[in-house]
DNA sequence: AAGTTGCATGTAATCGATTACATAGGGTTG
DNA sequence: CAACCCTATGTAATCGATTACATGCAACTT
């Protein structure tokens, strides 16, 4: 019957070859299935030599096993979904790489969704991750699968573990993986003042964002520390994209009284506000200053070159990764992680003229 | 028996909620397994007032089906492979969210395999790969998996589709999806020749690089067509990345008889070395020319904007996933697509001094 | 009315691994 | 030497879907 039910399926003439299966392996290494699949998986439960005849029979057929049957299964996928607001946001390349490498490091796979504001492809998403097809996922995206819907802080149950990413979620018991927003901006704010300005303009992020909430806190402390007022005149609405920077710098020229310096919150912002002043014939930093946030790789070759906040995207992704991973192999994990940040100072910034 | 069965399995009252299975939906829909499946695959071979049954129960149980036994039994994964061989580089984000959006709407997922010029990652991901983890890939590296162990133009073989993105494969028989490098690179040639600049230096991608080289030929075509020597001292070595382009600066710098335009054949090089006449006094265009190739975000708000060619990059990712999408369900699909690019006229380019 | 066709549905084999349980054999202990 | 334990290994159930094959029934043909 064994026999029978082999020479079924021995049919290797065929046109393409098949790929080996773990029995092939087993009668070419002269064991079970079980005794293969255990020098795989915790080799010490095996004998040298069986495992020596299993590993020989392995390079010869180049098996590899079949991951579909392995995690139906064990219940595990060894994918890992990344959730993001933004997939073309220079902002998040470095940090999907810190991500990546970290995960391929552990031998997971990364799934990438990007949700671009699409409540459907959030649903999706939220389907799939149900659906057992990832262990576990990493938001960047600043709240958890269908929060929108369900109101409160208790949205539709995922079974699986979670991190977030930059955009801490409220109210989520997930750990937490960010910078000081707060105290960087505040940073930035009072270096900005040191130097002599006491007009500080600010372009913020979208409204409602967890990031932009913190930043625009950590401005207001920072004037405060530094003993200017706030002024909401010279705040200035902004979504951290160029477009939005450039936007914001149309609106500046137009003004009669100007801000001798301008923090926006991101250097993407930053460099488009700069393009449209210097455009305008005003001079940066000499009429005008401006900060960036995020210290992207564009912003040490902007002209001028910009002053902002370095934030270490790539051991941001790594440490989510990390976490993550601890999570899903059952290891205790930190509740926060906290990143440093640096202030950069380059040449956008100086003393006001 | 059957109930046995039911009964062995029915302990919910156990800490957390198990997700619903076929059966589940079969039991309450009164049919067997077979039809919930039916329903969903080919809805016109169930009756209607079944199907009506089905999806009821499919509703109230939030029944999503496993993909791993899906898969198992199919071998299918309704995943896509892509292979990129940098993911922090700007040029290929917006490329990723068009294959990705693509992909979406398709019903595939994205898993995002980052080589970073490591042969081990990609043999992990040749393997990856064979063992069925995905549908198809897109290479947007420039080879085939092992294709530099194997020589020839026979690596090992990968079965499934594959389509080449970008960096076209030579000798390889899969759908290419590219621009003509070699017509744009010389396009800008010709620009710049046009205007009236006669020594024009060259920086150069990374040898061997299959842009690089097409690239190359076009700007020998456009120095041909305009009735230009090609002065070999002119090409000056880079990689399309922001560094080599600084460096690429401090070498014209240090010259003292300079070309008056420099075509560089990536913007982040571009951005570079203007960064570094820019430090060092001189003055672009008005001392010399500077265009770029890509056209990425910044190339419009680079101080002066930049002249550079443009590519179409969300429609290049979705002209990939496209055929990629066409060849895993057997519809035919043409070997080549070229889309177009275009000459941007910007700031950074004018008439020699 | 008997035979044929086709539709809707059910039964059960199947995909390829993991792993609970069973078992054989060697070693240790009293 | 009997009782016991431990190690290495095998047998077979299991994960949850898909799908080949079987079946029952209604409608149609001659």
């Amino acid at each position: 019957m064994d026999d029978l039910g082999q020479a079924d399926r021995a049919e290797p003439e065929d046109t393409r070859v098949r790929a080996a299966r773990i029995q092939d392996v087993a009668r070419l290494a002269d064991v079970s299935t079980a005794t293969v699949s255990r020098a795989l998986a915790t080799p010490e439960r095996v004998s040298p030599e069986a495992r020596a005849r299993v590993l020989e029979a392995i390079a010869k057929t180049g098996y590899v096993p079949n991951p579909a049957a392995r995690s139906l299964r064990s219940q595990k996928t060894f994918m890992v979904l990344v959730v993001l607001p933004d997939l073309s946001n220079t902002f998040f390349s470095k940090i999907l790489r810190g991500i990546e490498e970290t995960l391929f490091e552990a031998g997971y796979g990364m799934i990438i969704s990007d949700l671009d504001g699409s409540p459907e492809k959030e649903a999706h998403f939220a389907a799939f991750t149900a659906a057992g097809r990832v262990d576990g996922a990493i938001l960047l995206n600043g709240h958890l699968f269908g929060q929108s819907r369900e109101g409160e802080g208790q949205p539709a149950r995922i079974g699986i573990p979670l991190v977030a990413l930059c955009e801490a979620i409220p109210g989520a018991d997930i750990p937490q993986i960010e910078i000081d927003n707060r105290a960087s901006a505040s940073r930035m704010t009072r270096h900005l003042a040191s130097l002599g300005h006491r007009r500080i303009a600010y372009v913020s992020g979208p409204a409602n964002n967890i990031l932009e909430r913190e930043r625009f806190l950590g401005f207001k402390d920072g004037l405060e520390a530094a003993g200017l007022p706030f002024d909401p005149a010279l705040v200035i609405p902004g979504d951290y994209t160029i477009e939005s920077g450039v936007a914001a710098g149309q609106g500046l020229v137009a003004r009669n009284t100007r801000p001798t310096a301008v923090f926006c919150t991101s250097d993407e912002m930053a460099i488009g506000l700069m393009r449209t002043l210097l455009s305008a014939g005003l001079r940066v930093p000499q009429d005008i200053s401006v900060a960036g946030f995020d210290d992207i790789e564009f912003a040490a070759v902007a002209e001028p070159s910009l002053t902002t906040i370095h934030q270490p995207r790539r051991e941001l992704g790594q440490a989510a990764a990390t976490v993550l991973i601890d999570l899903l192999q059952g290891r205790p994990t930190p509740k926060q992680i906290r990143l440093g940040t640096e202030l950069v100072i380059r040449d956008s910034v100086a003393p006001p003229g």
